[in-house]
RNA sequence: GGCCCCAUCGUCUAGCCAGGCCUAGGACACCAGGUUUUCAUCCUGGCGACAGGGGUUCAAAUCCCCUUGGGGUCACCA
């Protein structure tokens, strides 16, 4: 293990936090807090046209909200800083410089044009599209009296022969041959320098020990090897995770669901569940435990348990991991993060929230097992807001009644009973044993009252105890469903 | 197409590195049953995989090779 043990998670702010890389983050996070090394946030935004303070801002916010933290960072500082790229450009140029002098680099003055036509003629002969070189022989005094003239090129890595070869902790030992290598840009015609540069020049700076990065960056690997070697300095560690993937069994992207982290949390996924589902996705704690936290994952993360194959992003699983969350969670932390989805959806205010807690977290246990993510809450509670002359019948809930041919009188029959009961206001409990009673005296069987009745109170197939729905509504409103009901189930 | 990576139930995975303990374990999903006033929860059971072919070995899911299949990547993006 090298020392001292510094990891990094490098997202550029161009655009929201996707899953993939937040698992990214999640695995550099716990191999560090793993060996008490240091873990380091790092703004890839070299990149300006693309690059904005906001994304980077919700990045980080994204990462707090998974229980996240570093110890260097833009926000926090540290003593290898500035964290964000494009405040080192000083410290790339200086690499530059000395790169070109002691030859490891060298001025390109091709044309873009140049580079598309050679491109299409590599392409048209069914070759591998890649620079040429015709740049790279070209006397350095020569090139300085070209550049002093003020002509456009950018700066190249000149790769040697051989092959470059390297470790990876996730996939064992991988060569690539440097002729597949081709001497790509360092340095923009711009005067900016490319990511494979800086992601090394900073490597460097701020001392990483371990690369753990999507496998998509597999390929980019040997040239940053070399350039680690051209710059004198120590590689280091390598763990190339495997992708996320779609249903489709590409690499996921918009097209077969939500990537963005913020997604999730939008959908009202527990923010546990999301770290929990993350994990699972490449990783196994112990082969049977499916549920377990950051603490579990610190305690027993290994880079070398890390899978090699892809893995595809289960939704099933995921919401199933999420209600599971949702249940083991306590009332009043549920009712929480519920609240502002019942907000937005017009149900109630805050301020009404507020004022009939008890009511609403009494709502909120009767679905507190039923839902899996916290934007599930309004839709199945909507009926209990709705205005009773108005309430509709799911297609199931009414077949369910029409099921009982005596649904009508039986509910005259009940609401005969119940008018009495509910006249000091409704004691659930007693409700709920005076009409196993009453159901008793009747010879009934349990479903021929309640599923008519379940119809009438809620509009809905399923749901929580009919009696606890009669105490949500009141006696008022119990009594005008269950009268309407009458007629309209008639 | 070149290069690189990968390959255990439909999906996530354990087992593989250190070959026998594997009649391949767990979870999601699905199916059936039980509990419940419904739905959900919960409980029980079922379905279901070592991609194919060669080797090495007394013994291979585990090691090697080939084939097939899948993926990644081929920018003055990151």
């Amino acid at each position: 293990m090298p020392e001292p043990v510094r990891l990094r998670f490098a997202p550029s702010p161009t655009g929201q936090l996707h899953v993939g890389g937040a698992r990214t983050a999640l695995f550099n996070w716990a191999f560090a807090r793993r060996h008490g090394g240091t873990f380091i946030l790092r703004i890839e935004d070299t990149d300006p046209e693309r690059s904005t303070r906001e994304f980077e801002r919700a990045i980080l916010e994204g990462l707090h909200w998974l229980g996240i933290d570093w110890d260097e960072g833009p926000d926090v500082g540290g003593p290898h800083g500035p964290y964000r790229q494009s405040e080192r450009i000083a410290s790339h140029r200086e690499a530059a410089v000395r790169l070109l002098g002691e030859g490891h680099a060298y001025r390109c003055f091709c044309s873009t044009e140049r580079l598309d036509r050679l491109r299409e003629a590599q392409a048209a002969r069914k070759e591998k599209p890649a620079y040429d070189g015709l740049c790279k022989s070209i006397e350095p005094s020569q090139a300085e009296q070209r550049v002093s003239r003020g002509e456009s090129h950018v700066l190249r890595f000149r790769v040697p022969e051989g092959e470059t070869r390297f470790l990876d902790h996730v996939r064992g030992e991988v060569v690539f041959g440097n002729r597949e290598v081709e001497d790509w840009v360092m340095v923009r015609s711009d005067g900016n320098p490319t990511y494979n540069f800086v992601v090394v020049c900073d490597d460097v700076d701020m001392r990483i020990s371990h690369v753990f990065r999507g496998e998509e960056h597999l390929v980019n690997t040997p040239k940053q090897v070399l350039l680690y070697r051209a710059l004198g300095e120590r590689v280091p560690e390598f763990g190339h995770l495997p992708l996320m993937l779609g249903t489709d069994r590409k690499k996921l992207s918009k097209r077969t669901g939500d990537t963005a982290l913020q997604d999730y949390r939008e959908r009202g996924f527990p923010a546990e569940a999301v770290v929990n589902f993350l994990c699972l996705q490449g990783w196994a704690l112990d082969g049977k435990t499916e549920v377990f936290g950051v603490a579990d994952l610190v305690a027993k993360f290994d880079i070398r348990d890390v899978n090699k194959a892809g893995a595809v992003f289960d939704m099933d699983k995921f919401l199933w991991l999420a209600g599971e969350y949702i249940r083991r969670d306590s009332l009043e932390h549920v009712g929480e993060r519920c609240a502002p989805y019942v907000i937005r959806a017009g149900l109630m205010s805050q301020g009404e929230i507020q004022a009939r807690l008890g009511w609403f977290l009494s709502v909120v246990a009767g679905e507190k097992e039923r839902i899996r993510t916290y934007s599930e809450l309004p839709e199945r509670i909507a009926y209990l807001f709705a205005a009773d002359a108005v309430l509709g019948y799911e297609e199931a809930a009414e077949k369910n009644a029409r099921k009982h041919a005596e649904r009508v009188p039986t509910l005259r029959d009940f609401l005969d009973w119940l008018r009495p009961q509910l006249s000091a206001g409704v004691d659930v409990a007693a409700l709920r044993e005076g009409a196993r009673a009453w159901i008793e005296q009747r010879a009934l069987k349990p479903p021929q009252l309640l599923q008519p009745l379940r119809c009438a109170l809620t509009g809905q197939a399923g749901g929580p105890d009919v009696f606890d729905v009669m105490g949500w509504l009141g006696p008022e409103r119990s009594l005008r469903r269950i009268e309407r009901a009458t007629e309209r189930l008639a």
